[in-house]
RNA sequence: CGGAGCGUAGCGCAGCCUGGUAGCGCACUUGCUUCGGGAGCAAGGGGUCGGAGGUUCGAAUCCUCUCGCUCCGACCA
């Protein structure tokens, strides 16, 4: 048995085997307070290239970005009645603005309290609504279409990094219709840009639906997300948008002169994917050596580690590493030489941990036979040996780009075969579904990889649905969504036993 | 907020039952050796044993309270 990079298995412990992913990874660690992180610099440059990336297909869709305040008024939250019930319970208030000192100890000063409290915003939509409602007056001014990155706060009880923290960071798209068929138009124009981005850049396969009734956004008329298959079973809820229909145009009041002058109230939708990106990507890809970081979104894509020997010959050997460097920066590839005082052995695994998508070490001959020695993430070991391969320097770079896009793909497909591969179809009664799933006592026991599973429903709402929703609880199961790709159905709801109107997908979800 | 478990060096842990004021592995520092690969030897540095009280001549160890973390549940991107 060849040691491992992480010192437990997914096998061992799913749960465990993630946090010393993200740890040993150097992707992000808890902070003082309670529930929020630290995204240390390996984390944060996934991070700016998912905003890279993402930020790019948001304008090329007509999209612009702005900030709106991290205050919201109290009395702004309590507009949209659902939407104040849904977010009550999880917010952070600032309620003094001063301190003062009493005796030595520092004391929120009593004198200091607000006319009416702030709430830290755990979304944006009545601080931009109120907004809109001032911009919009015509219909010349729909559609609005706007974006804003921002950090968010909701006081979870339980929190894991990134998957689930107090504080996250995400992208939230607003925008403004004059109509019901334009607003949900682009609910699902963003929902498909977002499919697209997950599957492209984060190599990480996801189906797009329509969530059931009772997981809809507060205030929302429909919801719908990607969900992504994380390797131990589980759905990941990777991104949402929402149709939110006249509520918050009514709630504050966003109407415009159409062009019969009648004052019409607006259609608004809202779309947003967060930092939770990263525990999917974490989750779908790595393995028991650590993380595996697709290359587009890798802050370095390709990482040199000189076999330094603090011998006079290194000089020549970091010469090669640098003029390597150049070439491949001029290839458009993301390089870094790690000649960090270390010991090159070292190095390599804490590289492997991060999940550098290519692995580079010159050593003395390669130096001088000019060959580059290199290692793929994606394929790092071969049987119990590392898989290390050489090739003339000159064909390193030229096939780079290629190299990069095979572990692109090449993680897509792994991922992809997973997902594909482990959606049981045919389940026709909840009796087969409770026998498939059985009761897991205890999921991070090793409970054994379940997937999902794909049932005709009636799509029940009210308290029909709450009732099936129970029931799957009971299960530890939620109807993650109704993919929005059907094939034809007939047959019976699983549930009510009424005529099926569509597939659902239903699993263990984070 | 309920249930379970756990807080001892950066990480992983032992010691606790049967009190005598800390230890192991990895990591870190220095030196020598080694050098196509997760090296060896030697010498070191680092801990108010989560915190506060209490019992005791003496507490990591026993008692009480408290804070935090992990997993499960409720809630959720």
């Amino acid at each position: 048995m060849s040691k491992r990079a992480l010192s437990i298995s997914r096998e061992q412990s799913f749960p465990e085997w993630y946090q010393a992913a993200v740890r040993d990874g150097d992707m992000a660690e808890t902070s003082p307070v309670r529930g929020c992180m630290i995204i240390k610099p390996w984390g944060w440059g996934v991070w700016e290239r998912i905003q890279a990336e993402l930020d790019a297909r948001i304008k090329d869709t007509g999209h612009e970005n702005c900030y709106f305040p991290l205050f919201i008024p109290m009395s702004f939250i309590a507009k949209e009645a659902e939407h104040v019930e849904g977010f009550a319970k999880e917010m952070a208030v600032v309620t003094h603005h001063r301190l003062k000192n009493e005796g030595g100890k520092l004391v929120v000063d009593p004198q200091a309290k607000l006319e009416e409290p702030l709430i830290v915003r755990p979304t944006s939509e009545t601080i931009i609504g109120d907004a809109f409602q001032r911009w919009i007056k015509s219909y010349r001014d729909l559609p609005l279409l706007i974006n804003q990155w921002a950090n968010v706060v909701r006081w979870e009880m339980r929190t894991r990094l990134f998957l689930r923290t107090a504080e996250f960071l995400w992208q939230e798209g607003h925008t403004a219709h004059a109509d019901r068929d334009d607003a949900m138009a682009e609910t699902l124009k963003m929902l498909e840009v977002y499919r697209a981005f997950a599957e492209d850049v984060l190599a990480m396969p996801v189906i797009a639906g329509e969530k059931p009734a009772n997981e809809r956004f507060p205030g929302a008329d429909n919801t719908y997300s990607i969900e992504a298959m994380m390797q131990d079973g589980k759905a990941l809820q990777a991104g949402t948008s929402h149709y939110l229909g006249t509520h918050f145009a009514q709630a504050q009041n966003i109407q415009f002169q159409n062009e019969q002058g009648q004052l019409t109230y607006c259609h608004t939708t809202s779309w947003g994917v967060s930092t939770r990106l990263i525990g999917g990507v974490i989750m779908t890809h790595g393995d028991d050596d650590g993380l595996r970081i697709p290359p587009r979104i890798a802050p370095h894509q390709i990482v040199i580690v000189p076999m330094l020997r603090d011998k006079p010959e290194d000089k020549e050997l970091i010469d090669f590493c640098a003029a390597l460097e150049k070439d491949l920066k001029a290839q458009g590839v993301r390089v870094l030489v790690d000649a960090k005082p270390i010991k090159s052995a070292e190095k390599r695994w804490n590289w492997v941990r991060r999940g550098a998508p290519v692995i580079v070490e010159i050593g003395g001959r390669d130096a001088s036979a000019g060959n580059v020695t290199f290692m793929r993430r994606d394929k790092l070991r071969e049987g119990d040996k590392v898989a290390s391969h050489t090739k003339a320097r000159a064909d390193f770079v030229a096939g780079v780009q290629q190299l990069l896009d095979g572990i692109q793909a090449a993680l897509y497909a792994e991922a992809k075969a997973r997902l594909d591969g482990n959606i049981l179809t045919g389940i026709k009664t909840f009796d087969e579904l409770a026998a498939y799933f059985g009761t897991v006592e205890n999921d991070d026991e090793g409970g054994a990889f379940k997937g999902w599973a794909r049932v005709a429903w009636s799509r029940p709402e009210g308290d029909k649905l709450e009732a099936i929703a129970d029931r799957l609880k009971a299960l530890k199961l939620t109807i993650r969504n109704a993919p929005l790709d059907q094939t034809e159905i007939s047959g019976a709801c699983l549930f009510t036993g009424d005529t099926a109107r569509e597939y659902v997908l239903i699993g263990r979800a984070y």
